[in-house]
DNA sequence: TGCCAGGCGGGGT
DNA sequence: ACCCCGCATGGC
């Protein structure tokens, strides 16, 4: 089994004053991840590295080889120096977020590798949000690396050597003719045509244009790859979905709702894409537009999975 | 049991 | 620039 060594502990302090560790570590993870009282976080997947961070701050950081920039990759991952004061000052009083908004004030994007994000979006392509997310929960259990970190054991996501070495193992995961787009994203890492660092420095049309060139990576999984990866929000990822909740609450054309949801959010429109489907519980498109119109618009189911609740399911 | 769902690409017009 | 269809899979 992969041995990562202990590279240290320290306790985060001052950064917390305006953050909700449990918001940040509980949207969006699984069970096997985040307990209620400690996740493990992903620093990288090349040169394995994780943090295993605790609602009250205290963290533990291993890695195959131990870094100084542990730390700072770790406030990147989890947000917590990044400032949202704009985004929350624009969303005050909107109709659809305002009131998330309010009581999700301490709530941070946590932050996935590349690899990891596009692999993410392909399994939102058409499908559900729970089908997508057993998928991804399938592919880790059926690919991803167990690796031992000091004396516990953490499920690390395949990288896409592993899913070329036993891509058979795609279909297994249920993830059916996606699993096509997911070895040709495998491949264009594996080849190096791309890289995380090879986006990182262009501006977000360049890298959305590099993204869709791998077949089966669309605008929408380029824009969601590009919110959980670098935090490049201003080109928004909305598919039917968003565009039918738009439309719904702003009244406007569904047609024209990515243009009119780039014009209100600005440069926070893929946050607040995001931020959409965990207000809504990410439920299925008719039920939340029954939920915008008897305006519940923050997370409030707890017995099926949500992305806010998601973590507490070990089988979604 | 048949639909059909946070997309996508390829084919039409 | 649109519009429309098929697509693997699993849940309702």
């Amino acid at each position: 089994m992969l041995e990562l060594k202990a590279c240290g502990e320290y306790q985060l302090e001052e950064e917390l004053s305006s953050i909700d560790l449990h918001k940040v570590l509980a949207v969006y993870n699984f069970s096997f991840w985040y307990d209620g009282r400690s996740s493990w976080i992903i620093l990288d997947l090349r040169d394995p590295a994780v943090a295993l961070v605790s609602t009250d701050g205290y963290v533990r950081l291993y890695g195959v080889t131990c870094s100084e920039d542990f730390v700072g990759e770790l406030e990147h991952v989890l947000g917590i120096s990044e400032d949202l004061s704009g985004f929350f000052k624009l969303g005050a009083g909107d109709p659809l977020l305002g009131e998330f908004l309010r009581e999700f004030k301490g709530w941070r994007l946590r932050l996935s590798p590349l690899w990891w994000s596009l692999v993410i979006g392909v399994c939102q392509q058409n499908a559900s949000f729970r089908q997508g997310w057993r998928m991804l929960q399938n592919i880790v259990k059926l690919l991803g690396k167990a690796a031992r970190a000091g004396d516990r054991e953490v499920l690390l996501p395949p990288g896409p050597e592993e899913v070329l070495a036993s891509a058979s193992k795609l279909r297994e995961a249920g993830v059916g003719y996606r699993a096509g787009t997911i070895v040709n994203i495998a491949k264009a890492f594996s080849q190096g045509e791309l890289s995380e660092e090879l986006l990182k420095g262009l501006n977000s049309r360049e890298a959305e244009e590099n993204l869709v060139s791998i077949r089966g990576v669309g605008k929408y999984t380029a824009r969601l790859a590009l919110a959980l990866t670098y935090r490049k929000y201003d080109l928004p990822p909305v598919d039917r979905w968003l565009g039918a909740i738009i439309a719904e609450v702003y009244g406007v054309e569904e047609k024209k709702a990515e243009g009119f949801w780039s014009m209100r959010w600005g440069e926070w429109a893929g946050l607040a894409a995001i931020a959409v489907t965990v207000a809504l519980d990410a439920v299925p498109l008719r039920k939340a537009l029954d939920r915008v119109r008897r305006g519940i618009l923050k997370p409030v189911l707890e017995d099926i999975p949500t992305p806010y609740s998601m973590w507490r399911f070990a089988r979604l």
